[in-house]
DNA sequence: ATCCTTGTACGACGGATATCGAACTTTGAT
DNA sequence: ATCAAAGTTCGATATCCGTCGTACAAGGAT
């Protein structure tokens, strides 16, 4: 019963269907997060260090939790850092043209 | 300057350009907000009192504030009641995409 | 082995938020 | 004139949230 407690994993991400709206929502509504979802939106894996926010180490620790219990983002462990991804295909196959939308809004 | 302080409008909407994404966001991430926007989908005017939201009076006064001061709804009065409706057509200008993608994610 | 880097965990704190009930206002109907 | 209906306003409350600092853990480099 090890593996399949979800409490015991630390970096427990939801599957597609346990994706609620209005958490993605809510993740995506604060500033730092915006940031954060943007500029992931290339594509790329980036360690949490390599974004520059202006908060300190532990809000960042608890914006990227809040990303990823969202669903919103992924995050592997390599080494001593975390690598960030965007669930980018996943939400679209959930939420159609939402990311799109939302990122095309905070780009302009 | 009595028409042009909006603190002494007791129902002042923001005005396009003064519309902010995250405030958007979080208007639209509270279950109660979402079904009324929902609700408001199909372009009709609609009074407070006809949503049959599972809150009292003065917290549904809240949500309907929350949503006009982020911009998501226009509130027109009307004898004693206040005709709510979508601000689409001007949320599709600013942000594109974003309110058909909410809608058909919440529809789902 | 020691140290540095990366990030988490744990409190703590202040401000925002969702909720309610009761009193009030305004309008329209009887 | 009275009354009911639709909302607002005003506290009050409990919870959540963003933020920080300090302490801690794990890996990599020297």
């Amino acid at each position: 019963m090890s593996a399949l407690t979800p409490e015991a994993d630390p970096l427990a991400h939801p599957e597609l269907e346990q994706i609620d709206l209005p958490d993605v929502l809510h993740a995506l509504s604060d500033p730092v997060r915006l940031s954060i979802v943007a500029a992931l939106a290339s594509g790329e894996e980036r360690t949490c260090k390599s974004f520059d926010l202006p908060v300190t180490k532990s809000t960042c620790t608890h914006h990227f939790r809040v990303l990823r219990e969202a669903g919103v983002i992924r995050q592997r462990l390599e080494g001593t850092t975390r690598l960030n991804s965007l669930r980018r295909a996943e939400l679209d196959g959930r939420y159609p043209g939402l990311l799109d939308a939302v990122l095309g809004a905070a780009g302009s």
